[in-house]
DNA sequence: GTCATTTCTTAACCTGGGTTATTGTATATG
DNA sequence: CATATACAATAACCCAGGTTAAGAAATGAC
């Protein structure tokens, strides 16, 4: 069984009893979101946090002008949601799609909560796992306010080896800030670049 | 006692005995940062997360090129740390200091986690703290892709109203992104801005 | 008050990255 | 296997915002 996966993520922080697994996991819904199919729409209330079990989901927004925006992207192992709507059930700005087949476990807010009480190092997990998320969101901005373009995608590369040969490049550009156009610019017109010196 | 500040933050989202309340004060350390003095210097560790009773703190990181980039503003009824360091204990890449005279109340980490075990109400409200955090700056990582510096501007404006007047203008560049000579710019240089609807 | 320091404004010029458009190349789908 | 459809590359031109510099205004220290 596949829940396998997402009790050995919380093992990795909290440690929990059988009876604790298995009520856990009577509150998790599995689901399969095809590529291109979406998990949540624009306007819609985030209702579920996914853990991604295999495949790969992102999050992103799309502005005014019609551009999309990825906020993150939910390899394996990862947790994905919009967090505003999530915590306060009121319409999400954000969509969530699969780039690729993906499995998933859907956990709904009103279950968390239910779960937070009844397993306490549940509560912790979260704590601990929404810790990190807000350290890796503060990087990125300061990543934002103070890296060229050509430094943000050295950072990119480092920080996800994996999905930069199995996503569109289009979406690369999407995530570190830039047009596709000037991404291209960036790997293949030579441009000089001063400083590529990554920490 | 100017601890009652940071009780009544805490009982906005829960509910703490006398009992809980006095243990939670003996683990606070109340401190006076003076106008420009340091809670923190890049290459420390934060041992600390502060709670902001009054006046201000900011935490900012300085890049390469020695500009400084702000991530947070800490008005009172605030918690700020470098996230990074106070969870992993690491040396940090953050400075923390006072813009203006300020209180505070100083919790360590390991008395924090030792407080979780004891008042697992207060591991929530943490919990809850962080989400909310993590809200806030995934929203200003979009807002810093989607939007001009004119629009970033009148979010900041809406956002901060009172700090608008009390703090200089070059740190409001600082936050937003830009240079102080352009946000000037802005401001008076009358620039055609398309776009001012704010939300 | 006076001198020094920091902050703000203005202006001329520069550049990283955006825009628009065209052509080429994978990847789907019938 | 042909033809849509999505993705990538290249190039000419454009603009939001940065850089440099120099003076004006505010703030602070004695």
């Amino acid at each position: 069984m596949s829940v396998q996966k997402l009790i050995d993520s919380l093992q990795k922080h909290i440690a929990l009893s059988a009876q604790e697994q298995e009520l856990l996991a009577d509150f998790l819904v599995f689901k399969i979101i095809k590529k291109r199919q979406f998990l949540l729409h624009e306007g819609q209330i985030a209702r579920e946090v996914a853990f991604v079990v295999s495949g790969c989901l992102r999050s992103y927004s799309i502005d005014q002008n019609g551009f999309e925006h990825i906020l993150q992207f939910a390899p394996t192992g990862w947790w994905i949601t919009d967090m505003y709507s999530f915590i306060s059930q009121q319409q999400n700005h954000l969509n969530i799609d699969a780039l690729v087949d993906t499995e998933a476990y859907l956990l709904s807010r009103e279950n968390q909560l239910i779960l937070f009480d009844r397993i306490p190092t549940l509560e912790r997990y979260f704590r601990i796992v929404t810790e990190n998320s807000l350290v890796g969101s503060r990087q990125r901005l300061i990543d934002n306010l103070s890296l060229t373009a050509s430094q943000r995608y050295g950072i990119f590369c480092n920080t996800y080896p994996t999905l930069i040969h199995d996503i569109p490049q289009k979406l690369i550009a999407a995530y570190i800030g830039v047009t596709p156009e000037f991404l291209s610019k960036l790997k293949n017109g030579g441009l000089k670049q001063k400083n590529l010196n990554l920490h």
